[in-house]
DNA sequence: AATGAATGAGGATTCATTCAT
DNA sequence: GATGAATGAATCCTCATTCAT
């Protein structure tokens, strides 16, 4: 049984002590001494695992989109249907996991910083082409060649939701929003439909 | 001949040089003296007629709202009918004006730092609410109950889309985007109308 | 008759807003700016009339001691015996004029700065010369050989009770330090006649 | 053997810098990396240690004050009579320790600036009160109720000597100051026990 | 493994001063 | 005679980063 290193332990303090004061802030104006202090370590601590600050901003993301990665696959999993993959896809993007306004701001954060740092902007690229991918793969059946282009309204819709909740300080009723694009979804689907008996 | 005052024009040149700033760098990790260098003019002449960084920043965003608005104003003005009004709201988003890739930056770097920033937050809730009714307003006829649902549906999308353009380098055809928006449209209509005749 | 130039006007009026300004902060933290305004004019023109900052700060040191000078001189000629002379000069002191919180305050941070200042030493040093010359030639026939010390104990009364006036909120009365002094001086007489008509 | 901090050390290294730099320019007029750098350290840690530059004035008039407060103390326990206890606070006045010229200098700059700066007034007040409450007791014993009276003309003696020689620059003899004060002492108590006899 | 100590680099801001009009 | 316009030079302060222990 080879002894467990500190690094992963720290490692993953680090992380969630910047998604924390990423969300407390509200902004990536965050000392590495505020996350250090959040993760109860010291700043040089959390220079010597990970490596300086951007990297710690990208481990942070990373960190998110694992979870938002694992939620969805998990939801897919339960799902059986392609209808049931899309609104697994939608309802996980606003689990409570995901949801959490810390984990909002820093994700919202990451995706306006991309513009400037090339390994976030890897990191939401790869993350967004798979998001639309599983979305497309499961929409085909339903809509046909329209497939894409309602993917990508429906990821739009979810961006754009997140984005309006930073805005507001007010919790939002997650059910409404996933509604609502559950709506377009039927929306769509039926609207082809027709269109296909043609 | 009255001696004609700077301050409106370097205002505006300033104001101008920030956004281009925040979207060649893609963060609000902008200098002073960056932005006064893009304005011509030195960093301590910047100080002196805008007050300091976040003033030019709450300047900025008051810019791009304002020509949001004003090509709002200005689309609706020639519309008739709800539907055209709707519409109208949608196609000024995209508009050439609204849509440089620097505008975009900029608003949403603001939007996302509105959470710390107490005069940008109050800013942009104005500008949403004014959409957010204006299209309400319009949908009413269309959809009558659902109206608010919807307006709030189609701000998503449009916010959503412009997030995502924030990621890609590619320039991405408007159109498209502008045509999912309004499919979207549709079809609540379509589907409204349709209860409605029961 | 010549037309009188604005110089000597700017250059009073910029004078005396030196002397409030600096009054007013408490400090010789004053910007020219500051000064230029309270004067009604650009600091562009304090500067073409004064030559600098330095140049206005000594200026209106020179103008406060003028003003000291002019009524220790007005006081002593209406004196007659050098008892007379002497009370004359720590009355003065205490005058309206130089009392005024303003100017004491502008004083003592003049007094302070001279040893970082060449012209204000040299005016500070030429005028304490000047004051205890005064006193010492009218002590000595009250006081023999100790004018020089006694001199220099009520000058160095003078100073002390205008610095802890720098101190207080509280108007102080006048009179009570007035009277403190010339108790030293009455003393000083008394002990020096006995001796001298042992 | 505990690992000794840092701080303490810096801290008394940054104070004594500061006085004598203060010393040196004469003014306040110091910027922190001169402080700094007389340190010994960069201007960074100054801030890291101090907090900023009013607290390191802050600290800077709180160790002379101290240095000042102790060595009267000293003196005043070898003290027993009243009159010892009066010529032990004069003397103290003019001790090596509170007359070097640095230290006059930071003084009066100081007490000066305590205009503009609410914490140094305040610690200014509190030994102002100090010293003269400690007069004013020793002192009514020997003059009775003209005490509060004396001990300001002593004060103001004291107060007066140091404004003096912040404007000298050969070292004064500060056997002549105490004499003098001293002398002033001696017939403010003779002139007293003459009317107490009366 | 962990941290206190230390700093270089950089950034916002202020201000005396100059100049063209 | 007067000023708005403009800036270079400072100065305070912060922070990511390094290093010795």
């Amino acid at each position: 049984m080879p002894k467990i290193g500190m690094k992963p332990i720290r490692r993953e303090a680090l992380v969630n002590a910047a998604i924390f004061e990423i969300g407390r802030v509200g902004t990536l104006d965050v000392t590495v001494s505020q996350i250090a202090k959040q993760a109860g370590v010291s700043s040089a601590l959390a220079h010597h695992y990970m490596g300086g600050k951007d990297e710690i901003f990208v481990a942070a993301m990373r960190h998110i989109l694992t979870i938002y990665r694992l939620e969805i696959q998990g939801a897919l999993a339960l799902s059986t249907t392609p209808r049931e993959r899309v609104e697994a896809i939608i309802r996980s993007s606003f689990s409570k996991q995901n949801f959490r306004p810390d984990i909002v701001s820093a994700w919202l954060n990451f995706y306006v910083k991309a513009n400037a740092s090339a390994p976030t902007k890897r990191l939401l690229t790869v993350y967004h082409k798979r998001i639309l991918s599983n979305l497309t793969y499961s929409l085909r059946p339903l809509v046909g060649d329209n497939a894409p282009k309602i993917a990508s309204g429906i990821a739009a819709m979810i961006d754009g939701f997140y984005l309006q909740l930073a805005l507001k300080n007010k919790p939002t009723n997650k059910d409404t929003l996933v509604h609502l694009i559950i709506e377009y979804l039927d929306m769509s689907i039926e609207r082809n439909a027709i269109k296909n008996d043609i």
